[in-house]
DNA sequence: AGCAGCGGAGAACGTACGTTCTCCACTTGA
DNA sequence: TCAAGTGGAGAACGTACGTTCTCCGCTGCT
């Protein structure tokens, strides 16, 4: 292994646990697995993250920022106010459709450490809170009441759900139409 | 501990595992803990359920009947086919707010052992397909168009998934007015 | 060249837990 | 009363894994 500073160590640990994190659930990937999977000693490895639900967090934080961006990059490219509702569920079927999909990751962490790790369902919250705040905003720039913007979170959670169980990208198209006629009246 | 038959012991033993998996997740329970709680000795659990594995099936399959028994029967309580897919999400607020709710059990094993445990995914996509199932029935009953009937499912999954991480009741409540507007169109 | 320190490999340590085993009290049938 | 078996309490065993420690080579400075 090449020399390799701080912050790129942090970004190869980073990868190997976001991918194998998400890949396998937490409680199943161990510290050594990470090492061998990025290359980062056990030392440095602890050293940039002193116990292992540091590392976790830092994982959700970070894929936290991307998910998001990447989603608002995608919305953003659309002119009209309600395309960019439904571009949402588009950018959703596009995601279901990638390799190694596996359900949100969120959702995911809440089912496993959920009940025993606070700071793990705080960033659940957050994340999810974020989100519906996101749509609150492009509900609002299209001019409609407000209470849709929840019915459209809960359409998008059930379809994320969905496709991870099922492995199927449909509830994408489904979340879509349930939203479209939503929003038109 | 009075004496006490299999059967008896095997109820005892699923009604421990049920409060700990549901509550706590499934991996942070160890079987001494269902052995304190249940009262049946680690040399009977094994008798019953020779894995761990079989426990929590056995848990699932046992939740599952009876989750879906308790919604059919507040279903069938009402009339009139339009009101009967209403009171599924009524039904669910209730569920909400019951003490110790915390979210739905097969989407948070999904989470949990998922990835790692082809039994535990197979029970959860077959608890969810009934679901969906039973759904398709109350919306052709209703002379409804089948393309509602997974619309209103991704909204039930919306929900139950949004009210576990919230621990609100609101989103049942919210999910019921956005299967209202679909159900009217 | 010599040395101080960083970093890697991997052994070691402690704990948790799934599973099995030992020992013993008690019941039951003759 | 005695023998055989059932079942409970809990020790024991093996493994996995989070975390720390040891040893040693390499690098960079003087």
């Amino acid at each position: 292994m090449a020399v390799m500073d701080s912050a790129a160590a942090r970004e190869q640990a980073l990868d190997a646990a976001e991918e194998l994190f998400y890949g396998r659930g937490i409680q199943s990937v161990g510290m050594d697995d990470i090492r061998g999977a990025s290359g980062v000693s056990l030392k440095r490895l602890y050293q940039l993250f002193p116990a292992k639900e540091q590392l976790v967090e830092a994982y959700l934080e970070r894929r936290d920022v991307r998910w998001r961006g990447r989603l608002a990059e995608f919305v953003a490219r659309r002119e009209d106010p309600g395309e960019r509702i439904l571009a949402v569920f588009e950018w959703l079927e596009g995601w279901f459709g990638e390799d190694g999909f596996r359900g949100c990751a969120w959702i995911n962490s809440y089912g496993e450490l959920g009940a025993t790790s606070a700071r793990v369902a705080a960033q659940v919250r957050a994340h999810k809170q974020a989100l519906r705040d996101y749509l609150a905003g492009l509900v609002a720039d299209a001019g409609l009441p407000g209470t849709v913007a929840g019915q459209l979170f809960l359409l998008a959670e059930g379809a994320m759900v969905t496709a991870g169980i099922t492995g199927s990208t449909e509830p994408a198209r489904v979340a879509r139409e349930a939203a479209r006629t939503l929003m038109t009246r």
